[in-house]
DNA sequence: TCAAAAACCGAACACCGTTAGGTAAACGTA
DNA sequence: TACGTTTACCTAACGGTGTTCGGTTTTTGA
């Protein structure tokens, strides 16, 4: 029998193979040995299916870093959690980064990064801003990894565009590229936190 | 007599109305009194179509803030038109985001901030990474107002959630609030930059 | 044991992107 | 101006999508 557990799984294993666009309900309920109105009894939409499976994607994202009031800390376990998170399921990350927060462990998570910060000394609105900010980072470092943007034939700029024809560029070396470019991004972003942070309270 | 720019045209003041779901063959010939096959004489696929208002839109990017050698003035002014590009049509954030980097345009852009950084003194590797890292604030930034995350009803967390209790979160202010955050990720981003550059170059 | 509730199925609806083939209009050339 | 050719457009259809309706089967719980 079905059980909206095991639909969730078989929908993130067929995103996870076929991508996005190879999840339908048709498809998902031939991978059930079912047919496709009888999904209709455990989740009342499509969307609803996925809402649940980025929810559970996004479980692992860890805030306990805040605990020791170590703001810096707390942001970069965060940050680094978030986005391994989204990297386990790439397929899924347009999915996460549209759909809206509403979700109950989300907030209790944006909840915990605000209430770390202002621990930690940090104004409220700072606190809303860094959080927001450091989101960008992680959705927009995922965004990039999901896109996959210069692909195989590098022939095409390797001229054309001499800046570009380094072998950092080439495809294999992507991920490499990406997780460097995301430690770079969040350290440098902490240390001018750092400084504003040192400025607001002097001393 | 319908013409690539007319289409063109015509589906991105679609997407701006009615949102990518919005945008489909049928609707969009409807809107210019025509069939939907009548379209296919101009463009291959609906894919062609959205990646051509994707490139349009991104015209408005604007690299030439490295002319002067200035690195942390040529990101600055790249990611503030960057962004504005996004905002402008945030729609059609998803598509721009999602699609490779593939066109001309685009590599001529990524070519100028790569030859900038590298101009005003940053290794290639260097640059290469903080060129990725800036399009993932971007990036980040844009896909955060796409999704409006957190909407109408605050009555919803006001209490569960003591810590976004504050005015910051209510919608009216999330423009603000969303600009205000991206301006302190992008300075701090470079402040932090700073200060890897004074290393690099000692003295 | 048996009624009530839940799960599943077959068929259909309205929509989608796209294509094949035919008709009408616009064009270039004699 | 006349005519052949190319191009733009249309009608109709194909295979796919998410979803709903009504009925049948299975499971549940008293």
């Amino acid at each position: 029998m079905l059980s909206v557990s095991g639909i969730r799984t078989a929908a993130l294993a067929l995103v996870d193979r076929d991508g996005l666009e190879g999840l339908s309900m048709r498809r998902l309920a031939q991978e059930l040995d079912v047919q496709a109105a009888s999904l209709y009894s455990h989740y009342r939409t499509k969307e609803d299916l996925l809402a649940d499976i980025a929810n559970e994607t996004m479980a692992e994202v860890d805030v306990s870093g805040f605990d020791t009031g170590d703001w810096r800390r707390g942001l970069t376990v965060w940050a680094r959690s978030y986005r391994a998170a989204l990297a386990a399921h790439p397929n899924l990350v347009p999915v996460i980064a549209a759909g809206p927060g509403r979700r109950e462990a989300a907030l209790r998570r944006a909840d915990a990064v605000h209430g770390g910060l202002v621990a930690a000394g940090w104004p409220a609105r700072h606190a809303t801003m860094i959080g927001a900010s450091t989101k960008y980072l992680v959705v927009g470092a995922a965004m990039n990894s999901f896109a996959r943007g210069f692909d195989a034939d590098v022939q095409v700029y390797r001229d054309r565009y001499p800046n570009l024809s380094q072998a950092h560029r080439l495809s294999e070396h992507a991920a490499e590229i990406d997780n460097d470019s995301f430690e770079l991004a969040l350290s440098a972003f902490l240390d001018g936190l750092d400084q504003t942070f040192a400025g607001l309270n002097p001393r």
